[in-house]
DNA sequence: TCTTAATTAGGAATCATTCTTATTTAAAAA
DNA sequence: TTTTTAAATAAGAATGATTCCTAATTAAGA
């Protein structure tokens, strides 16, 4: 099965129609490295598809969150932004370049979540955790790392 | 010194004017329950300020940001909030209230601490980390409480 | 008290997002 | 395969939070 076909499997799994819009939108989050906004999606898509409209992108996001195929990833300035990377992960905001960077750690999720198992919060049905961890990049120019 | 002057204070030690304005609305920010949007600081503050404008808060509040004395609270339905504590702390947010909730545990932020000191995260100033826990309240009317 | 740079009020402008509606389309049914 | 139809889309208008602009006001130092 193709990258095609299994774009189309997923959306079908959920209950949703297989468009072609759709398809390009999903799959643009997908492969995207860093977390775009509706904006970035639709700057990155309508060269090879003149006729989607922003309108559809935001319909389509909406779609896809409420699916849950894609998460929304919160940001300080006011611009919602996207992630097709649906388990428990952690975030890294540079504040001085708006990146967003994965920081996967299975060990991290785990202790966290043992830790907050053995707090018994009381009333409330959990549905995500994450850590977000907000900083400067040193040096621009080069990229951040964890070892 | 009473609140009016700690108020003051604050304001003249990071340099600012310590207008009428910037008072109320730090204090209102201080005393909100519910980490407030501007929206809900300018209902809050209009009846005994009807000549303060929206304007107003949202600049406050950008300044006040600036240089420290409030920070932004991030929630995925578009409207930002603001919190008087300052301190390393996490939230809990009830997507069905749109509650925030502050979950203060010194044992895990120094958990979390240690564990992202070990990790070794290149070429990053590290400003702010806060765990975010996401869900729903079970019983709307009872509060969410951890033990 | 005077001076002045900083601050504010209030309305206009902006910008991200949502809404509306006529048109198009995926996919189930025939 | 063709038909049917509910769902999805395009495009532009509307909304709503936030920011901008500018003249008037004010805190606080001289």
């Amino acid at each position: 099965m193709n990258q095609f076909e299994q774009l189309k499997e997923r959306l079908s799994e959920v209950g949703l129609k297989a468009t072609q819009q759709r398809m390009v939108i999903f799959h643009s989050i997908m492969t995207s490295k860093n977390h775009p906004s509706a904006e970035n999606i639709f700057e990155q898509v309508k060269s090879s598809n003149p006729s989607l409209s922003l309108a559809t992108i935001y319909s389509t996001l909406e779609t896809l969150v409420d699916k849950g195929l894609v998460k929304k990833v919160l940001v300080k300035d006011g611009v919602m932004r996207y992630d097709a990377h649906i388990g428990t992960h952690n975030h890294i905001y540079c504040t001085n370049t708006s990146e967003i960077i994965d920081f996967e750690d299975e060990e991290l999720n785990q202790m966290i979540k043992k830790f907050l198992a053995s707090k018994n919060i009381e009333n409330l049905n959990i549905k995500d955790i994450s850590l977000h961890i907000e900083g400067e990049k040193i040096d621009k120019r080069k990229s951040v790392k964890i070892n």
